[in-house]
DNA sequence: CTGAAAGCGCTTACAG
DNA sequence: CTGAAAGCGCTTACAG
């Protein structure tokens, strides 16, 4: 009494559609598509042709309402930038991708995520989904979003991170990438170029307990140099728009320091640009290093040192963690803490004091 | 019989542990938590709190077995750049997750969207969820992708798509970017100056009828001037490797332009930034006009002179026809097409002959 | 190798 | 206002 009219028009809607077309039952027909159960060659090709004729697909729901496996991994960013953040999530779909695996993306569309309780639902709405895995990146989460995540855990899902060297750790496995180092090894650079009056621009909302901060005040201290809290700046605005702000601000303190710390080629480079136009020369009156290293950097107006974000190496480790896992099965390992780091590449921007 | 385990324990895994706990029906539990059909505010009261206590959530694929009307809207699109295309998913996620909808992106990690075969089984895969609506982006789409979505159509989605204006038109409300015009008028503006040798640069591997060779030649035509086909320039690399590479290959030919069109401006600062250090002059000894007009291009060594990609009001229109369709419910107006063009802002990259 | 039956967890007419 | 029953479309032991 299923489908009447579908099975009379050209179209199965359901199994029972394909049972009468076939003559089969919808056990023997079920088993058939699935590949599941002992079922003759020539049966299954039977199967498989009336559902090809038929023009018919599974009920995307009724089939995931037993079984927990399917080939679906989340991927849950709560916002997509225009660097490397876009870049490690690319890299990871693609990657898991082309190992067969669906990888839908659950974000934002606005930076920063949205409220606690939003953040909650997004996430709240994927583990519902029972994916196979959930692929996070913990920029920007609200602690109750691990709850989840936790609670997902338990019920036996498979969680990959990424995030950021400082933030606190999970009981995931976790590629995090080492902010802090970034802006010291470059604060470390100027310093051996013989600089002591350094500054650190960091585009976008100043967020507390910056790592970046403190990796830059390390090695200062290290040198006997002390942070200059003014030389500390940051503006809500981010990228190229951000650099040409803080150009606006750097021209009109007194007191300039010689070298500059800038998180983000595009805003360096931005930044570089506007000072110039305004007469002043890089590396003659202002050193600067750079994050990221992206190919901008390289073909800035003037080449710029700085600091890499590998972002495949992230996207990496976290596929391999995640599959890893995904292998070994019942057996959990320990969680794994990767530390990615950057490495500086020299280029123009910076020179001797 | 069922759940026993579960209800004996803190979780509430189904509405039958729930019925248990309360004392009511399990289709009284039902309504209560859905909020159809009527029930007593005391007894709504008592099932929602339960379910609280419990940690009950209901099962994804259950609620959704019978029912087509979700809170989801799929996005489709087949890759994540680091541009326009970005932004305007980010746009349309941001304004309809605002509404309330459940906005995941259906993408795949590398640039171009691989085989046909992936495509439909991407686009095959969203549709069988029978999502609310899909927001398709048109680029690099094969033809058969529209044909799962026509599919999706008849079993009464609906469909809102965004690309650009020389695709071919579908029976979707669809918002189309006018890449020709860009070209075109930014060609426009060259001749203006009074430059008659004009090339052309698309970074990114070339194709066939693109529409932006075809706006540029008939700016060119209609000032009498022909086109060089050895001043139509392309390389496989994109953004700012892409004008670097550009660069290289303009120091090397004899004969020169006076001046470029460039698409994108990422592409064009590397450009100019490369043939700077090689000591020509921009506008002196070339004139750039670039494309897209991201705040990149204000503040670009060389302020560009650029036709602007206007992604938000791409993703407004999208949106907009989006939730008229959705609210007009069974009434279904005409296919609409709306034509989205750029608009030259002129700065110093370009100049008089 | 094939099929009758129970079940997945929820919703929805339909009685009371 | 509440509940017994049928059903959503599939899968999965379990018989034959």
């Amino acid at each position: 009494m299923k489908s009447d009219v579908a099975a009379s028009s050209t179209t199965a809607r359901t199994i029972y559609d394909l049972a009468r077309a076939t003559g089969l039952s919808k056990t023997t027909v079920s088993s058939a598509l699935s590949g599941n159960g002992r079922i003759s060659p020539a049966t299954r090709e039977r199967v498989l042709e009336a559902a090809r004729a038929l023009n018919y697909e599974g009920n995307y729901y009724a089939q995931r309402l037993k079984r927990r496996c399917t080939k679906t991994i989340g991927l849950f960013s709560l916002d997509l930038d225009l660097g490397a953040e876009t870049q490690k999530i690319k890299a990871i779909q693609r990657k898991l991708t082309e190992r067969g695996y669906d990888v839908p993306i659950s974000s934002y569309g606005s930076y920063g995520g949205g409220e606690t309780v939003e953040q909650i639902t997004l996430m709240s709405t994927l583990r519902r989904q029972r994916p196979l895995a959930i692929v996070c990146s913990l920029r920007g989460i609200a602690p109750e979003v691990l709850g989840e995540l936790r609670r997902y855990a338990e019920d036996g899902g498979v969680v990959a991170c990424y995030g950021f060297l400082d933030q606190e750790a999970t009981e995931f496995d976790c590629v995090v990438f080492d902010e802090a180092d970034n802006t010291y090894q470059a604060a470390r650079h100027l310093l051996e170029l013989g600089h002591r009056d350094i500054g650190l621009y960091i585009p976008g909302a100043r967020r507390p307990q910056e790592p970046r901060v403190k990796g830059f005040e390390q090695a200062l201290r290290e040198r006997g140099c002390t942070l200059q809290p003014e030389w500390i700046f940051s503006t809500p605005e981010l990228y190229d728009s951000g650099g040409a702000a803080m150009a606006k601000l750097f021209l009109k303190i007194k007191r300039r320091p010689t070298a500059l710390c800038i998180v983000n080629d595009y805003a360096a480079s931005a930044f570089i640009n506007e000072i110039q136009r305004a007469g002043l020369r890089v590396p003659d009156d202002l050193s600067v290093v750079s994050h990221d290293d992206s190919p901008a950097a390289a073909h800035s107006a003037v080449p710029l040192t700085s600091v890499s974000h590998p972002f495949d190496v992230v996207a990496a480790h976290v596929v391999e963690c995640l599959c890893e896992r995904l292998n070994n099965g019942a057996q959990s390992p320990d969680a794994r803490r990767i530390v990615v780091r950057g490495e500086l590449k020299a280029r123009q921007s910076s020179a001797p004091l």
